[in-house]
DNA sequence: GAGAAGTCTTAAGGTAGCTTAATGCCCAAC
DNA sequence: GTTGGGCATTAAGCTACCTTAAGACTTCTC
């Protein structure tokens, strides 16, 4: 399995693999446990980009050249591959980009045209799982919110529908 | 030039060359003009999700076997190159995918992070000809917000420089 | 050239989400 | 068992942005 461009790894919960500012030219393919990516601004506050939970590749998307924009760490003990993102190896998956590239342009729609709340039901609808795994303040960080603004919202809600 | 995979046409100013809800496999090259992509959500507004000047690429990003979420259409008169979205055709270009996908984290970090007179500056630093080409209104559908809220902004700001 | 339509700006009042702070809960460390 | 840290919730005051409306200006149309 570990060859010159893919290599097995297992990385404990709270372990950084990939910092900001970086070169980068990995991609990392989430056989067991939990990753994400998030970037940090200059007040100090977290944005949560992606998680990556069993299955999932994650990766800082920067040019081969540029540095990385993303910190990736763990949130869970998990187990890794770790990939070369060359594009000269033979199999590119044009489906997974496009795939990818989708997932992307849905999220900046609704983060233009939906309030925080209908972000929130639609995450907790298409990844019902990380909701379990993850504290909701990295939730509310993946919706470009704050914890009390998700926790007000949700208590609206409830309040609403009854 | 004209081929099964590609054909170049003219459109018209105000010509739909897309709707939302056909199955789309078409790519979009501009030569010449200027075309956006654009959702309509159930309360009417418009959001625009891309400008494509002279020389970029246009296209919904769905699945090719699902239906479109873009409208597209031409801002000016247009001079375009139909492609096929084909995934069997030989030349795959990597990095376009790649630079693609950075360009949508970037506005997904800023739209979560960074407040919408920010939002307008880095607009105008990164794509200064557009501003001049096309009517506020749609630079301001472009960034998340609403006519008035961009001109009360830069009002603002001019203010608060002086 | 007159009217119509589109655009930008300003303003007043409303709402969503932020900031700060306090409280209670859970859980791990000692 | 107590202490301390991380988390969720609530609340009060604030800011950014929305909604609606009006006025001024430009561009298109007849």
């Amino acid at each position: 399995m570990n060859t010159e461009h893919m290599k097995r790894i297992l990385v404990e919960k709270g372990k950084v693999i990939q910092r900001a500012g970086e070169v980068n030219t990995k991609v990392y393919h989430v056989v067991k446990g939990l990753l994400r990516s998030y970037v940090t601004d200059n007040r100090g506050r977290e944005f949560i980009y992606q998680f990556a939970p069993e299955g999932w590749v994650i990766a800082d998307s920067c040019l081969s050249e540029l540095p990385a924009a993303l910190v990736i760490d763990a949130l869970e003990d998990s187990e890794i591959i770790i990939m070369s993102k060359d594009p000269t190896r033979e199999r590119v998956n044009v489906e997974a980009f496009i795939k990818r590239i989708w997932v992307l342009q849905t999220r900046i729609i609704s983060l233009m045209s939906a309030p925080a709340i209908e972000r929130y039901e639609h995450f907790v609808e298409t990844y019902p799982d990380i909701t379990q795994r993850v504290p909701q303040k990295m939730i509310a960080s993946y919706l470009g919110i704050t914890p009390e603004a998700l926790s007000k919202a949700k208590g609206d809600r409830i309040r609403k529908n009854r």
